[in-house]
DNA sequence: CCGGATCCCTTGCGATACTG
DNA sequence: CAGTATCGCAAGGGATCCGG
Protein backbone atom coordinates (compact mmCIF):
# COMPACT_ATOMS: atom_id res chain seq x y z
CA UNK A 1 0.00 0.00 0.00
CA UNK A 2 1.32 3.17 -0.76
CA UNK A 3 1.30 5.86 1.72
CA UNK A 4 -1.16 7.70 0.04
CA UNK A 5 -3.73 4.86 -0.33
CA UNK A 6 -2.64 3.94 3.11
CA UNK A 7 -4.28 7.62 4.05
CA UNK A 8 -6.95 7.16 2.42
CA UNK A 9 -7.75 3.76 4.20
CA UNK A 10 -7.27 5.68 7.58
CA UNK A 11 -10.01 8.63 6.65
CA UNK A 12 -12.58 6.13 5.79
CA UNK A 13 -11.94 3.74 9.28
CA UNK A 14 -12.00 7.53 11.21
CA UNK A 15 -15.18 8.25 9.40
CA UNK A 16 -16.55 4.65 9.97
CA UNK A 17 -15.90 5.19 13.65
CA UNK A 18 -17.76 8.48 13.78
CA UNK A 19 -20.55 6.94 11.66
CA UNK A 20 -21.21 4.38 14.21
CA UNK A 21 -20.76 6.90 17.15
CA UNK A 22 -23.73 8.69 15.13
CA UNK A 23 -26.09 6.09 15.81
CA UNK A 24 -24.90 5.39 19.21
CA UNK A 25 -25.15 9.22 20.35
CA UNK A 26 -26.08 9.91 23.91
CA UNK A 27 -25.44 9.64 26.93
CA UNK A 28 -27.14 6.60 27.29
CA UNK A 29 -27.91 4.61 24.21
CA UNK A 30 -24.73 1.76 24.99
CA UNK A 31 -25.64 1.14 27.98
CA UNK A 32 -29.57 0.83 27.40
CA UNK A 33 -28.12 -1.74 24.14
CA UNK A 34 -26.05 -3.65 26.75
CA UNK A 35 -29.12 -3.55 29.46
CA UNK A 36 -31.00 -5.57 26.54
CA UNK A 37 -28.05 -7.73 25.09
CA UNK A 38 -27.06 -9.52 28.07
CA UNK A 39 -31.04 -10.20 28.82
CA UNK A 40 -31.84 -10.85 25.42
CA UNK A 41 -35.34 -9.59 25.95
CA UNK A 42 -36.05 -6.67 28.57
CA UNK A 43 -38.98 -5.21 29.42
CA UNK A 44 -38.79 -1.13 30.29
CA UNK A 45 -39.14 -1.06 34.24
CA UNK A 46 -36.25 -3.62 34.07
CA UNK A 47 -33.78 -1.52 32.23
CA UNK A 48 -34.56 1.88 33.89
CA UNK A 49 -33.20 -0.18 36.62
CA UNK A 50 -30.48 -1.59 35.14
CA UNK A 51 -28.87 1.66 33.63
CA UNK A 52 -27.99 3.44 36.62
CA UNK A 53 -29.79 7.06 36.70
CA UNK A 54 -31.66 7.41 33.76
CA UNK A 55 -35.17 8.85 33.67
CA UNK A 56 -37.76 7.70 32.11
CA UNK A 57 -38.51 10.32 30.15
CA UNK A 58 -34.72 10.07 28.60
CA UNK A 59 -35.52 6.14 28.52
CA UNK A 60 -38.48 6.31 26.27
CA UNK A 61 -36.88 8.55 23.80
CA UNK A 62 -33.33 6.84 23.38
CA UNK A 63 -35.06 3.65 22.98
CA UNK A 64 -37.06 5.34 20.72
CA UNK A 65 -34.33 6.06 18.45
CA UNK A 66 -32.55 3.13 18.59
CA UNK A 67 -35.43 1.83 17.18
CA UNK A 68 -36.43 3.94 14.45
CA UNK A 69 -32.37 2.88 13.94
CA UNK A 70 -33.30 -0.78 13.33
CA UNK A 71 -31.41 -1.80 16.79
CA UNK A 72 -33.97 -3.02 18.45
CA UNK A 73 -37.82 -4.15 18.08
CA UNK A 74 -40.74 -2.91 21.08
CA UNK A 75 -43.24 -5.59 21.66
CA UNK A 76 -45.82 -4.83 23.32
CA UNK A 77 -47.34 -7.88 25.78
CA UNK A 78 -50.89 -8.33 26.48
CA UNK A 79 -50.70 -8.71 30.21
CA UNK A 80 -52.51 -6.72 32.57
CA UNK A 81 -51.05 -4.30 33.29
CA UNK A 82 -49.89 -4.28 30.06
CA UNK A 83 -45.69 -4.57 29.64
CA UNK A 84 -42.96 -4.44 26.65
CA UNK A 85 -40.55 -6.08 25.77
CA UNK A 86 -37.17 -4.90 24.08
CA UNK A 87 -35.06 -6.96 22.25
CA UNK A 88 -32.25 -6.74 19.75
CA UNK A 89 -32.67 -7.12 16.05
CA UNK A 90 -30.16 -9.48 14.17
CA UNK A 91 -28.75 -6.14 13.15
CA UNK A 92 -28.19 -5.24 16.84
CA UNK A 93 -26.81 -8.09 17.60
CA UNK A 94 -23.66 -7.31 15.44
CA UNK A 95 -23.21 -5.21 17.94
CA UNK A 96 -22.45 -7.80 20.49
CA UNK A 97 -18.64 -7.76 20.22
CA UNK A 98 -18.28 -4.53 20.74
CA UNK A 99 -20.30 -4.20 23.81
CA UNK A 100 -18.45 -6.96 25.15
CA UNK A 101 -15.01 -5.37 24.44
CA UNK A 102 -16.68 -2.47 26.27
CA UNK A 103 -17.37 -4.32 29.46
CA UNK A 104 -13.97 -6.12 29.76
CA UNK A 105 -12.33 -2.38 28.99
CA UNK A 106 -14.28 -1.03 31.76
CA UNK A 107 -13.79 -3.79 33.79
CA UNK A 108 -9.91 -3.67 33.91
CA UNK A 109 -10.51 0.09 34.15
CA UNK A 110 -12.12 0.38 37.48
CA UNK A 111 -9.14 -2.19 38.83
CA UNK A 112 -6.93 0.59 37.30
CA UNK A 113 -8.72 3.08 38.86
CA UNK A 114 -9.14 1.67 42.35
CA UNK A 115 -5.77 0.72 42.39
CA UNK A 116 -4.48 4.14 42.99
CA UNK B 1 -24.34 -20.15 37.77
CA UNK B 2 -28.28 -19.33 39.88
CA UNK B 3 -30.60 -17.31 38.30
CA UNK B 4 -29.58 -14.65 40.95
CA UNK B 5 -25.95 -14.79 40.38
CA UNK B 6 -26.37 -14.33 36.71
CA UNK B 7 -28.32 -11.37 37.52
CA UNK B 8 -25.58 -9.71 39.32
CA UNK B 9 -22.92 -10.95 36.90
CA UNK B 10 -25.34 -8.94 34.16
CA UNK B 11 -25.51 -5.92 36.53
CA UNK B 12 -21.39 -5.87 36.72
CA UNK B 13 -21.28 -5.95 33.12
CA UNK B 14 -23.47 -3.38 32.62
CA UNK B 15 -21.73 -0.85 35.15
CA UNK B 16 -18.42 -2.04 33.16
CA UNK B 17 -19.92 -0.38 29.95
CA UNK B 18 -21.18 2.93 31.93
CA UNK B 19 -18.12 3.46 33.37
CA UNK B 20 -16.22 2.81 29.97
CA UNK B 21 -18.35 5.64 28.52
CA UNK B 22 -18.30 8.22 31.50
CA UNK B 23 -14.55 8.37 30.73
CA UNK B 24 -15.34 8.05 26.45
CA UNK B 25 -18.44 10.64 26.38
CA UNK B 26 -18.94 13.26 24.48
CA UNK B 27 -19.53 13.50 20.87
CA UNK B 28 -15.86 13.58 19.90
CA UNK B 29 -13.58 11.69 21.96
CA UNK B 30 -13.78 8.32 20.08
CA UNK B 31 -13.17 9.69 16.94
CA UNK B 32 -10.62 11.74 18.26
CA UNK B 33 -8.74 8.71 19.75
CA UNK B 34 -9.53 6.45 16.44
CA UNK B 35 -7.12 9.18 14.59
CA UNK B 36 -4.54 8.99 17.07
CA UNK B 37 -4.84 5.31 17.01
CA UNK B 38 -4.42 4.39 13.48
CA UNK B 39 -1.67 7.39 13.37
CA UNK B 40 0.11 6.11 16.09
CA UNK B 41 1.29 9.93 16.29
CA UNK B 42 -0.94 12.46 15.28
CA UNK B 43 -0.82 16.61 15.47
CA UNK B 44 -3.01 18.63 16.42
CA UNK B 45 -4.01 20.23 13.22
CA UNK B 46 -4.29 16.98 11.67
CA UNK B 47 -6.33 15.43 14.14
CA UNK B 48 -8.41 19.01 13.17
CA UNK B 49 -8.81 17.68 10.07
CA UNK B 50 -9.50 14.24 10.08
CA UNK B 51 -12.49 14.66 12.85
CA UNK B 52 -14.86 15.72 10.52
CA UNK B 53 -16.85 18.79 11.77
CA UNK B 54 -15.34 19.35 15.36
CA UNK B 55 -13.94 22.79 16.16
CA UNK B 56 -10.24 23.37 17.62
CA UNK B 57 -12.19 24.94 20.81
CA UNK B 58 -13.79 21.22 21.11
CA UNK B 59 -10.95 19.67 20.25
CA UNK B 60 -8.48 21.22 22.73
CA UNK B 61 -11.08 20.60 25.31
CA UNK B 62 -11.39 16.51 24.65
CA UNK B 63 -7.48 16.07 24.51
CA UNK B 64 -6.79 17.74 27.87
CA UNK B 65 -9.40 15.14 28.96
CA UNK B 66 -8.02 12.45 27.49
CA UNK B 67 -4.72 13.23 28.76
CA UNK B 68 -6.07 13.97 32.38
CA UNK B 69 -7.49 10.48 32.01
CA UNK B 70 -3.92 9.00 31.02
CA UNK B 71 -5.12 7.68 27.87
CA UNK B 72 -2.79 9.63 25.56
CA UNK B 73 0.20 11.52 25.94
CA UNK B 74 1.28 15.13 24.52
CA UNK B 75 4.39 16.35 23.23
CA UNK B 76 5.16 19.53 22.25
CA UNK B 77 7.95 19.58 19.30
CA UNK B 78 10.63 22.10 19.50
CA UNK B 79 10.12 22.76 15.63
CA UNK B 80 9.39 26.54 14.34
CA UNK B 81 6.44 27.04 14.59
CA UNK B 82 5.68 24.82 17.84
CA UNK B 83 3.95 21.38 16.68
CA UNK B 84 2.06 19.01 19.14
CA UNK B 85 2.27 15.73 19.01
CA UNK B 86 -0.72 13.52 20.42
CA UNK B 87 -0.24 9.72 20.86
CA UNK B 88 -1.85 6.75 22.71
CA UNK B 89 -0.52 5.92 25.89
CA UNK B 90 -0.70 1.96 26.74
CA UNK B 91 -3.34 2.35 28.95
CA UNK B 92 -4.75 3.81 25.48
CA UNK B 93 -3.84 1.42 23.69
CA UNK B 94 -6.02 -1.30 25.03
CA UNK B 95 -9.04 0.45 23.60
CA UNK B 96 -7.69 -0.42 20.14
CA UNK B 97 -10.01 -3.73 19.57
CA UNK B 98 -12.87 -1.58 20.92
CA UNK B 99 -12.18 0.95 17.88
CA UNK B 100 -11.37 -1.53 15.34
CA UNK B 101 -14.66 -3.01 16.39
CA UNK B 102 -16.50 -0.35 15.59
CA UNK B 103 -14.58 1.03 12.72
CA UNK B 104 -15.79 -2.45 11.15
CA UNK B 105 -18.85 -2.07 12.24
CA UNK B 106 -20.00 1.78 11.30
CA UNK B 107 -18.44 0.35 7.54
CA UNK B 108 -20.80 -2.46 7.64
CA UNK B 109 -23.60 -0.10 8.76
CA UNK B 110 -23.10 2.13 5.81
CA UNK B 111 -23.31 -0.32 3.62
CA UNK B 112 -26.76 -1.05 5.42
CA UNK B 113 -27.65 2.03 4.79
CA UNK B 114 -26.73 2.64 1.02
CA UNK B 115 -28.20 -0.54 0.39
CA UNK B 116 -31.86 0.83 1.15
C1' DC C 1 0.85 26.17 14.82
C1' DC C 2 -1.47 25.45 19.10
C1' DG C 3 -4.59 26.67 21.67
C1' DG C 4 -7.14 30.12 25.28
C1' DA C 5 -10.98 33.66 25.91
C1' DT C 6 -15.32 35.46 24.90
C1' DC C 7 -19.98 35.56 23.19
C1' DC C 8 -24.11 33.41 22.53
C1' DC C 9 -27.39 30.15 20.93
C1' DT C 10 -29.04 25.47 21.22
C1' DT C 11 -29.62 21.02 23.38
C1' DG C 12 -29.59 17.67 26.69
C1' DC C 13 -31.63 16.16 30.21
C1' DG C 14 -33.34 16.11 35.15
C1' DA C 15 -37.64 16.84 38.06
C1' DT C 16 -42.15 16.51 38.45
C1' DA C 17 -46.69 15.59 37.36
C1' DC C 18 -50.12 13.36 34.62
C1' DT C 19 -52.63 9.65 31.39
C1' DG C 20 -54.33 4.97 29.40
C1' DC D 1 -46.67 -0.50 33.82
C1' DA D 2 -45.17 2.31 30.14
C1' DG D 3 -44.95 6.10 28.71
C1' DT D 4 -46.16 11.89 27.61
C1' DA D 5 -46.13 16.78 28.76
C1' DT D 6 -44.18 20.78 30.60
C1' DC D 7 -40.69 23.57 32.75
C1' DG D 8 -36.28 25.21 33.22
C1' DC D 9 -31.44 25.16 34.12
C1' DA D 10 -26.80 23.97 32.81
C1' DA D 11 -23.89 22.10 29.76
C1' DG D 12 -22.56 21.58 24.95
C1' DG D 13 -20.70 23.44 21.40
C1' DG D 14 -20.10 26.81 17.15
C1' DA D 15 -17.82 31.32 15.55
C1' DT D 16 -14.54 34.48 15.99
C1' DC D 17 -10.71 36.80 17.68
C1' DC D 18 -6.43 36.94 20.22
C1' DG D 19 -1.66 35.69 22.12
C1' DG D 20 2.68 32.85 22.64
Amino acid sequence: MTENECQLEHKREIMAVHDAMDILNGKWKISIISSICYYNKRRFSDILNDVQGISNKMLSKELKELEINKLITRTVLDTQPISVQYQLTEYGMTLKTMINNLAEWGIAHRKVIIGK
